[in-house]
DNA sequence: ATACATTTTATACCGATAGTCCAAAAATAG
DNA sequence: CTATTTTTGGACTATCGGTATAAAATGTAT
């Protein structure tokens, strides 16, 4: 890493554990590295970019930690696991992430997303080898069900015991206190059906990028056109599955379009098929307009 | 309720629904409603009351809703409660609240973290009286507990259904899940010790707001102090120490201390306390920069 | 109907923000 | 030393949330 890159990451990261995220302003970045605006934007697109630099880096300190602690070890030692375990929250605590890393939709930037989406499913993926470490290849099958609902007893349990200001709760016995409740699941569990498949971990994820969100859209559009007779709510359809396979889309008037269309569908009692158009089609907006304004690298 | 105020919620509910809360401006509220900006601000200080009176609304709804349910039922009738259930999830789903709903502590505004925070707690509550009505008074210790398990493994299922894609298992299928697993938690956890006590739900919350903060902050300052004996952290700390007792304290200079004690301590090695301090200062300046910004209604 | 009070509108304004652009200075590499 | 890359500093745009205000519209009591 270069070190301009690290200056920069360390003086946002600062600000973000002090001030927070969200309150942190690129300015501020700037002036706390001694860095002018050019420079940062040298090396990120923007203060999203510049979190999830900071972020991977986290993962990887907690990766490392996680190695060490179970390098002379044995993996089935359950002392051992709640410690790996422990060493996110801590660092969650320690980078004030608490908030952020465990209210994973929020973002309304994309990429961000993804990026959240694609830690969280490595952490499941994580918790689900490790309980088959622990319990044995048999409750394979249920693994993923089992971290899933372990993850969620552990979220929940942090975030009440911060709620209700339990502080003399160290976070080592939330997480006690949820594997406890997960170990009685486990055991009488294993005839139970199995809920969440693994394969769902590594289902290849459907692209679900602007051009394949384009397609779900226009499937939609051909659905609803075909169950409509209407004439003007037919017009406005066939010239937004026009619009939509331009080159170029005027957003401007699919905005209008589908301000009319939903107009028309409220009329004929289909004000829920008119928002979920709308719904779909305003993303994709969003998506396009964020491939498209800035060249942004391809990594 | 008024019309205009009315008015002014649907347009931005159905905002919020389409293009999701935070890219939702206030502007496009405004247009969509067809209201001038005095108008918008004549009902809501902020796009944030807002979104707080629509809430308000949903929970009214989804309220009405599950007591509509459990109307002519049994209390100890599972399928009624996991219905129950449902109506939050299905009105998120509605709402598009999914993100915003579930991600409870991500707001930098003090007022809607506080809202959010009450809900949560009203929700918690309601699971774990609604456990008891089913599970009978024996677990009534573990109420809490198990509420909380509950809706940990419930928001992670959701979450991770929606991640996964499996759009054909219906919400409903989750909530059978979940509570499947914490049936088999809450057969065995009797003789189990208790991690949440009931009290907490309604141990007076101690309150958080400015003042309090302040006293926190001064402790943590005067500990600090005790413990270093280094003339220029010290003279820093002093003067926070009574710069954060003035009426008016000049944030700009607090700042700028804050800046030179934590490089100070830094060199000592005590970055961590730094840190903390600078935090919680932070927090502190954020909370006295809003409660003396706007004349807010107290309500 | 008239006079008064309230609400609404339209618009200008403020400060802060993210992000772009560019020419000149500085650092670095060959 | 020269050529290239990086960095700087500032100007610039557009948008945002929010304030302020005068004028128009609306409602209300007599």
């Amino acid at each position: 890493m270069n070190q301009k890159e690290k200056q920069i990451m360390d003086a946002a990261q600062k600000l973000f554990i002090i001030k927070g995220f969200r309150v942190t302003s690129i300015q501020d970045i700037l002036r706390e590295a001694k860095i002018a605006k050019g420079t940062f934007y040298n090396y990120f697109n923007s203060k999203n970019e510049c979190l999830m630099a900071i972020l991977d880096s986290v993962n990887e300190e907690i990766k490392n930690e996680r190695m060490k602690l179970v390098f002379h070890e044995e993996l089935d030692d359950e002392t051992v696991f709640i410690k790996q375990v422990d060493v996110r929250f801590k660092m969650d605590k320690k980078h004030n992430l608490m908030a952020l890393f465990h209210s994973i939709p929020i973002s309304d930037d994309e990429d961000l997303k993804k990026f959240m989406e694609k830690h969280y499913k490595l952490e499941l993926e994580w918790i689900a080898n490790r309980l088959v470490d622990l319990y044995g290849a048999e409750i394979s099958n249920h693994a993923l069900d089992h971290a899933i609902s372990l993850l969620g007893i552990l979220q929940q349990g942090m975030y009440a015991t911060k709620l209700f200001k339990m502080e003399m709760k160290k976070t080592e016995d939330v997480i006690k206190f949820a594997l406890q409740r997960m170990k009685q699941v486990i055991q009488i569990n294993q005839s139970d059906t199995v809920f969440f498949t693994n394969d769902y971990l590594h289902a290849s994820n459907k692209p679900k990028d602007c051009e394949n969100y384009k397609e779900v859209i226009i499937i939609q559009l051909r659905d609803l056109m075909s169950t409509v007779q209407n004439k003007k709510i037919h017009d406005y359809l066939q010239f937004l599955l026009e619009e939509l396979q331009e080159k170029k889309p005027r957003l401007y008037l699919i905005e209008s379009v589908l301000e009319s269309l939903q107009k028309e569908l409220k009329i004929k009692d289909m004000e829920f098929e008119g928002q979920k158009i709308s719904q779909l089609v305003w993303r994709f907006m969003e998506r396009w307009k964020n491939e498209n304004s800035s060249t942004k690298a391809f990594n």
